[in-house]
DNA sequence: TAAATTAGAGTTATCGGTAACTCTATACTA
DNA sequence: TAGTATAGAGTTACCGATAACTCTAATTTA
């Protein structure tokens, strides 16, 4: 690897000159600054980050943790993460946690290791606690997607999910549904906790009763095994006329195992979920959803991470977007 | 930031000493590495990565550059990637070049300030190839997935695209097409010029005639205007009884314009793709594709990467997967 | 014209670690 | 019992950069 040094000593002045016209800091004539710059050309000079970093204390890195990468609504939501990272001169690592407590700690320890400047990220869930401990005690910058929990001050941005669950509950029930079921993710994330919250206050403000077997709980993230859920649904009867899903995951393995049985959507069974599909949606108009701004949730949390890292205050009044939910209406849901 | 030096303070030993807890190397005893265990722990230290790379020459980091991150193929061969990275005790940082050689070019650069040990891409095209000399030119060992570039010996991962396209024209004259135009990506990269190869040398076998106006090249990722596509379309009498997209992506695409136009899938026109659609691809038995083994892509690639960067042979014998493609016959074909 | 600036560099220390070498008791050997 | 090993540390140099300070010659100022 070639160094700074080796630039100097070929341009026959000092290492510190050398980092003058890297930088383009500090009093240089042209012809040193043209002569250093040929030779750094000529020898493919890269700068070693690390060593830069290291006496800099900073990495101009910034982290996203997505809590799986298999799902549009994240992937979607890289992408504005990345385009606002890039417009402020960041690079953006990303990560994917897979809706796992313990390689969301490991993704932690590289991002602690790495000094990355700030993180943008969304917990597995009330138990990514700890991490987040982590993080405030060594004063990395963090914002959270999608998920609160508990127990941290931070700045965030969220979608509106009690509001989401109420517009997918309202709609069903505009179109004769009365009993309405929902497979929801991991209680422990406070998304899901928010979208049955609103499912039961939506289903009672419709004078509609809430029976505990109504709920199925699972995760938001892909499963390998839908033996669970599949006996949720043999211990429904009758089968609801309709079932909300707490995301689009969610509601794809419900499908499957619904069609498994030879079901059809929505003629045997109405189903909406929350989150929309990318690129995925409107091909075979399809899912009713409650559609989250994906792209803009990556690109304002990105925002607020960089505005924290570069007005240096680590702690003061946090901030907390709330995205509205927006109700596209599809063809998985049949009017009774 | 606790340093190694604020652990040694307060255990009253040596720097040194401490690095070795840290490390497990030399002889410590075990009353000394208890009490410099209990100081770390009371300080939360964190080893700085930086630091510890920049004297051991080497980061433990690898780095996947995707070309799509919102692309199923390639968020699945991620996972593949990941798995086979963290078997190996090596870290994966993620990124995407969003089919842009600008972006890629970027991200090369990042790639080579952080020093990280390794790179697996998917370069956008031909025009990769001074991307590629610079990864070569620095000695960053690095395996290429989905697309070869002409003047780079390297370790690689791919599709049989030929094989591929053969397979799809063959189901698509076994289903009585005779009209059978092809929407591909850019023939700047290899992939897209092996299955133009492949659909041509098909289309001959089977005793059909291919002309200039049966091709549309575009991009194999999202496109934001698809306006090209539509006059290409427009400029089409009479319509094609199908058409093979160059990938998903391109398949999405086209379907939504011919949906625009009140066309229905199958029934008035057939379309079929490379790379299947992830978790969207059986919910409603839809695209019959020719599926590439994208986990497989991953976690082979990642298996070389890792394997060159253990052996440290930065040249020699290069290897190359050619994974075969699978024909998953569903219903977006018409039998004639 | 002497004093004060200033342009254009160079030196030294430092960031947080680790390799390689050194040092000192204590244990072991002949 | 003197000589040799060895366990258990400590010291020093260095990885590749930059900050802060210094130095010198040329230029400007009064």
């Amino acid at each position: 690897m070639v160094t700074i040094y080796d630039i100097a000593q070929r341009s026959g002045v000092s290492a510190m000159t050398v980092s003058r016209v890297i930088n383009n800091t500090g009093r240089i004539s042209d012809k040193t600054r043209a002569k250093v710059k040929k030779v750094m050309e000529e020898m493919h000079y890269v700068p070693n980050q690390m060593a830069r970093s290291l006496v800099l204390q900073h990495t101009r890195l910034l982290f996203l943790l997505i809590a799986d990468i298999t799902n549009p609504f994240y992937t979607t939501l890289s992408r504005g993460a990345e385009d606002a990272a890039t417009k402020n001169g960041y690079k953006l690592l990303f990560g994917n946690s897979d809706e796992n407590l313990e390689k969301e700690s490991d993704y932690i320890h590289t991002i602690l290791t790495t000094r990355v400047d700030g993180v943008m990220m969304a917990p597995t869930g009330d138990p990514s606690l700890p991490n987040l401990e982590s993080l405030l005690q060594h004063q990395t910058p963090f914002v959270l997607i999608d998920r609160e929990v508990p127990g941290v001050e931070c700045d965030i941005v969220l979608g509106d999910s009690k509001e989401g669950a109420r517009q997918l509950v309202d709609h069903l029930v505009e179109q004769g549904h009365t009993r309405i079921m929902m497979v929801n993710g991991s209680l422990s994330s406070s998304s899901a906790r928010l979208r049955l919250q609103g499912y039961r206050e939506a289903l009672q403000l419709n004078g509609l009763k809430y029976e505990p077997e109504y709920l199925f709980e699972t995760s938001f993230g892909p499963q390998n095994d839908l033996s669970a859920m599949n006996a949720w649904i043999d211990s429904i009867n009758p089968l609801p006329t309709a079932i909300i899903a707490g995301n689009n995951v969610i509601a794809i393995e419900l499908i499957r195992l619904l069609q498994q049985r030879g079901l059809r959507i929505p003629d045997d069974i109405s189903i909406v979920c929350f989150d929309d599909f990318g690129p995925y949606a409107d091909i075979n108009p399809f899912m009713t959803v409650v559609a989250q701004q994906a792209y803009q949730f990556g690109y304002l949390g990105m925002q607020m991470l960089i505005d924290r890292i570069q007005s240096g205050s680590a702690s003061g009044p946090w901030r907390k977007v709330v995205l509205p939910a927006e109700l596209i209406v599809r063809s998985s849901v049949k009017q009774l």
